[in-house]
DNA sequence: GTGCTTGCAAATCGTTTGCAATAGC
DNA sequence: GCTATTGCAAACGATTTGCAAGCAC
């Protein structure tokens, strides 16, 4: 599908920065910063303003084509995959990893039992990565 | 135990700032953030300063008798309690609540295995808490 | 006295806001 | 032409840094 259609079945209406924002996300599965994402785009698109990958990803997100993670306390990444995965974030070289999540359907209908309406899950795991590991020895 | 014997058998030394601080964290389950903290000591401590707050949660955390977490993008929280339990924020008032978590044993022992070395675990929920909930209606 | 702790002020940095310029229908 | 989007510059706010003063053994 392409990304045009892509926002659109989210709602989102395209632009030039929109397409080329989601394209980036889709295209790396790295978790980017704003900053990541505003670098990485410079070139092509030599006027975009930080504002704009700002107010873009905010607008993902209200709209589901985007997650928000906040499992590094430095700054806030964005995910293009909004499927139920959980992540891992290497404390020495600060990369996050994509980690199978845990099945969450039961504890989700006990919380809601319990009056908590849960929207969102996070499982976030900090530690070392293996690629770091292997450095250390 | 006094929390003067508590710190201390973090490792922590002791002082008047560090002990009021653990204080606040242990009797008040609220999760607060450095601001909270800070406003709360301020009447007891008047020379408090907001730089011994951040440094003394940094030095807890170092030496494993707090949790940062980071649940809220919009500042980090703390939390006295570091047994593994989940936390739930509501999108609503913005209050942190406890829950409890999913049993992770095998999960760390499969991440692990995998070569990533797990040491922190973070279960975070959104949504609308039962008092939120109540209130829509 | 030495080394650690505290606290002020300034700097830093990620993020938001206000508003004017621009693009798209 | 009207409305939504973009982007600049300034403001903001949380956190960090540098450094001098204070405290404890």
């Amino acid at each position: 599908m392409k990304t045009y259609d892509y926002l659109l079945s989210y709602g989102v209406k395209p632009s030039v920065q929109r397409i080329a924002i989601m394209d980036y996300l889709l295209e790396h599965r790295t978790h980017p910063s704003i900053e990541d994402i505003y670098l990485a785009l410079c070139d092509d698109i030599p006027t975009l303003s930080k504002t704009t990958v700002y107010n873009t990803l905010k607008l993902f997100v209200e709209h589901g084509a985007a997650q928000m993670l906040t499992i590094d306390e430095r700054n806030v990444n964005y995910d293009g995959d909004v499927s139920l995965h959980a992540h891992f974030l290497c404390k020495k070289c600060n990369k996050i990893y994509d980690l199978p999540a845990a099945q969450e359907e039961e504890r989700m209908e006990q919380f809601n039992m319990n009056g908590f309406a849960v929207q969102e899950i996070h499982q976030y795991y900090k530690g070392i990565c293996p690629s770091c590991a292997a450095e250390e020895e």
